[in-house]
DNA sequence: GCCGTTTTCGGCCCGACTGTTTTCAGTCG
C-alpha cells in the first residue's frame, strides 16, 4: 500500500532536485520513482524478506535510494525530502499538472510571488502578477490561465484507472464478511466512466440464522469507516456512510433491503440522464419509480432485481456501460440491445513495449504475462528511430528483434503452445504524413501500428491530410490513440474525424481503443461513430510494463460504452482470422 | 544517484516547440 506514497515522493524529490539543477540525480530518483510505481510487490514485504539487499533489486534503485527507502519504512517520512518541502512548501502534484509549468516554473513563482498551490497561481494569474516574473511573459499568464480552465472543467473527477484497484479491494474485502448477503458498486464506477466523481457501494445486509440486519448493517458499517486507506469519515448512520480516501476521492455505502436491492441498483447507477427517462416511461404506464422499487397505488410490482424493473416498464435489462440516454432506452423498449462486447472475449494485445525500446520487460516476459491472461497471441509493437527518448528502434533492430521473436515462437511450438508472438511496430507519422521507418522493412512486420507523436498542434485540415496519408500508406494496418486526448490534461488533436473514418473504411486501417487510464482513445462517442461508420477497431493496452496489461479491462470497457460489438473488435478473433485484417 | 559484454569510473538516450529573449531555457513527449 506504501508503494504509491513512496513512488511520490521519490518523483518529488526528483522535481526538488530538477529546480536546484541538480544534473543526473533527477533523473535517477524519477527512473526509482516510476519502477516503484509499477512494482507488483510491497516494497515493505520487500524489505521484511532481503532488508536493503532486496530494495537494491529494484531496477534503479542502489544504495542511497534504498536507505532513504528503508527511512521511510521506519519512520514514516524521508527527512532528505523534508528538508526540500520546508524549503519550498509547494503542492507540487497541483502545480505540475498545469500544463506548460515545470519545476523551474514553480520554483521561481515561489520565489518572487509566494506561489504555493493551485489556488494562488489562479490568484496571480487573473491579477496580472505573472507577466512580470522574470523570463515569463504576457503570453505565459495567459496560457496559465488557459490550462487551470482547462483543469477546472475535470475538476473533482478522478481517472478510474487510477482508482480502480482501490475500489476493487474494498469490494473484496467487503464481499467476504459473513455479514453482507449481496454487494455491488453503483454510479459511475459500474458504468466505467472514463473520470469519476464518488464510489458507491450497495449492499444487502445478512440476516439469516441468529443475526439481526441490523446488527449486520452495523457490523458493516463500522467495518466499511474503519479500512485502510480512510482520510475523513464524512458521516455514518444506519443506511449509509460516507468516506474520503487518502487518493482524494469520496467513497458511499448504503445499505438497502433485499426487496428493494433491484430498483436501487438501477437507481444509483444512473446516469441520471438515464433515469429521468425512466420515470416518465413509469409515469406514462400509471407507474412511480423510486430507489425503493416500482409502485402501481401502493402495490410493489418489482424491485427485487434490476432486470424486473426493466421488465415492468417494458424493456430489456441493458448493460450498466450503455445507460447514458444515448439511444439505449429505445432499444431496450424494442427489445433490440445490441450483444456489446464482453469482457473476455479478447484474445491478445497488439500494442506492448518490451525493453526493446526502453520498456521494462522482455518480450518473453511480456509473452509469458500473456499467456497468464489467457491470450493466445501477443503484439510487441516497440516505438521506432523517430522518438529517441523512448529509445526507438531502427531499421537494423527491427530486423534483429524479428530473430528474437521467431526464435521465442519456435520454442513454444516445441511446446506445443498454442501461443504466438506477433512482432509490430509503433511507427511515428511525421508532419508530411510519412512514416520513419523504411517500406521493406515495414513489409516484413507481422503487421504496423502508426502514431502521431510530435508536433500535435498542426491545423486541422493538415492534421487530418497528415493522418490520412499515413492510413493510405500499405504498410500502416493500425492508428494508434487516434484523437491524441489524454483525460484531463490534453485536448484532442484538431481532426476532422469523420473523414478519418471513411478513409479507414477505405483503406481497410483499423483504428486503436487504446486502454491507458489517461488516454482511452478512441472514446465511447468516437468508438460509436466507427462501430457506425463500419470501421474495424481494436483494444490494446499500449503497456510499457507487464502489470499494465491489465488495463485492457478499461480499453473494453469504453468499447461497451460506444456499443462494439464482437465483431467490431479485431482482436476478438483467433490468430487465423485477426491476419486477415492486415493489410 | 545508478549502472556496467565499450566502463567500478565516467557516462547519463534527443528533438521540436514556445516564449522569452537577442542566443536560450524550459517543457513536452
Amino acid at each position: 500500500m506504501d508503494n504509491q506514497e513512496i513512488s511520490r515522493i521519490l518523483y518529488e524529490i526528483s522535481l526538488y532536485l530538477e529546480m536546484n539543477g541538480v544534473p543526473f540525480k533527477p533523473v535517477a530518483y524519477e527512473k526509482a520513482a516510476f519502477s516503484i510505481e509499477a512494482l507488483e510487490e510491497d516494497v515493505e514485504e520487500i524489505y521484511k524478506r532481503e532488508q536493503l539487499d532486496g530494495l537494491k533489486k529494484i531496477p534503479g534503485v542502489g544504495e542511497t535510494i534504498a536507505r532513504r527507502i528503508e527511512e521511510y519504512l521506519k519512520t514514516g517520512k524521508i527527512q532528505y525530502y523534508e528538508n526540500f518541502k520546508k524549503k519550498m512548501p509547494v503542492a507540487m502534484g497541483e502545480l505540475m499538472a498545469v500544463e506548460g509549468i515545470g519545476p523551474k516554473a514553480i520554483r521561481d513563482l515561489y520565489r518572487y510571488l509566494k506561489i504555493k498551490n493551485l489556488k494562488d497561481l489562479e490568484v496571480a494569474a487573473k491579477a496580472g502578477k505573472i507577466r512580470n516574473v522574470p523570463n515569463f511573459g504576457l503570453k505565459t499568464e495567459q496560457n496559465i490561465l488557459e490550462a487551470i480552465e482547462f483543469l477546472k472543467r475535470s475538476k473533482g473527477r478522478f481517472l478510474l484507472g487510477m482508482i480502480l484497484p482501490t475500489i476493487s479491494t474494498v469490494y473484496a474485502r467487503l464481499k467476504v464478511l459473513k455479514e453482507v448477503e449481496e454487494i455491488s458498486l453503483a454510479g459511475s464506477v459500474r458504468r466505467m466512466k472514463e473520470t469519476i466523481g464518488d464510489v458507491d457501494f450497495l449492499v444487502i445486509p445478512c440476516s439469516s440464522g441468529r443475526i439481526s440486519s441490523s446488527e449486520s448493517t452495523k457490523k458493516i458499517m463500522n467495518f466499511f469507516v474503519s479500512l485502510p486507506g480512510i482520510e475523513k469519515i464524512w458521516g455514518k448512520g444506519t443506511t449509509k456512510a460516507s468516506v474520503r480516501m487518502k487518493e482524494g476521492f469520496d467513497m458511499d455505502i448504503r445499505v438497502v433491503p433485499k426487496k428493494s436491492y433491484g430498483s436501487a441498483l438501477q437507481y444509483f447507477t444512473g446516469s441520471k440522464e438515464h433515469n429521468i427517462v425512466l420515470r416518465t416511461i413509469a409515469m406514462g404506464k400509471g407507474l412511480k419509480l423510486n430507489e425503493y422499487g416500482v409502485f402501481k397505488g401502493p402495490k410493489m410490482i418489482a424491485g427485487e432485481t434490476e432486470t424486473g424493473v426493466y421488465k415492468v416498464l417494458g424493456m430489456e435489462w441493458m448493460p450498466p456501460e450503455m445507460r447514458e440516454n444515448q439511444g439505449e432506452i429505445e432499444l431496450a423498449l424494442a427489445h433490440k440491445i445490441p450483444k456489446i462486447i464482453d469482457y473476455n472475449d479478447l484474445k491478445g494485445d497488439l500494442h506492448c513495449h518490451s525493453d526493446w525500446d526502453g520498456g521494462v520487460n522482455t518480450i518473453l516476459e511480456i509473452a509469458m504475462a500473456a499467456q497468464e491472461m489467457g491470450y493466445e497471441y501477443i503484439g510487441i509493437s516497440d516505438h521506432t528511430k523517430f522518438l529517441r527518448i523512448e529509445r526507438g528502434l531502427d531499421e537494423k533492430k527491427l530486423i534483429a528483434q524479428r530473430k528474437e521473436v521467431n526464435k521465442i515462437n519456435s520454442q513454444f511450438e516445441k511446446q506445443k503452445k498454442n501461443f504466438r508472438v506477433l512482432q509490430g511496430c509503433e511507427a511515428n507519422i511525421l508532419a508530411d504524413g510519412s512514416v520513419d521507418i523504411a517500406d521493406d522493412i515495414l513489409r516484413q512486420l507481422d503487421y504496423v501500428i502508426a502514431g502521431v507523436h510530435s508536433q500535435l498542434k498542426m491545423e486541422k485540415t493538415e492534421m487530418t491530410e497528415r493522418i490520412i496519408k499515413a492510413m493510405e500508406n500499405p504498410n500502416v494496418d493500425i492508428i494508434s490513440h487516434p484523437t491524441g486526448r489524454l483525460i484531463k490534461r490534453r485536448d484532442e488533436y484538431q481532426i476532422d474525424f469523420d473523414k478519418i473514418l471513411e478513409v479507414a473504411k477505405e483503406t481497410g486501417t483499423i483504428l486503436e481503443v487504446n486502454s491507458f487510464p489517461e488516454r482511452l482513445d478512441l472514446n465511447d462517442k468516437n468508438i460509436r461513430k466507427a462501430k457506425e461508420g463500419g470501421v474495424k477497431m481494436v483494444i490494446n493496452t499500449d503497456a510499457h510494463e507487464k502489470s499494465q496489461m491489465r488495463f485492457i479491462e478499461l480499453g473494453i470497457a469504453q468499447a461497451r460504452r460506444g456499443w462494439a460489438e464482437k465483431e467490431d473488435i479485431i482482436n476478438t478473433q483467433p490468430i487465423g482470422k485477426l491476419l486477415n485484417f492486415f493489410k
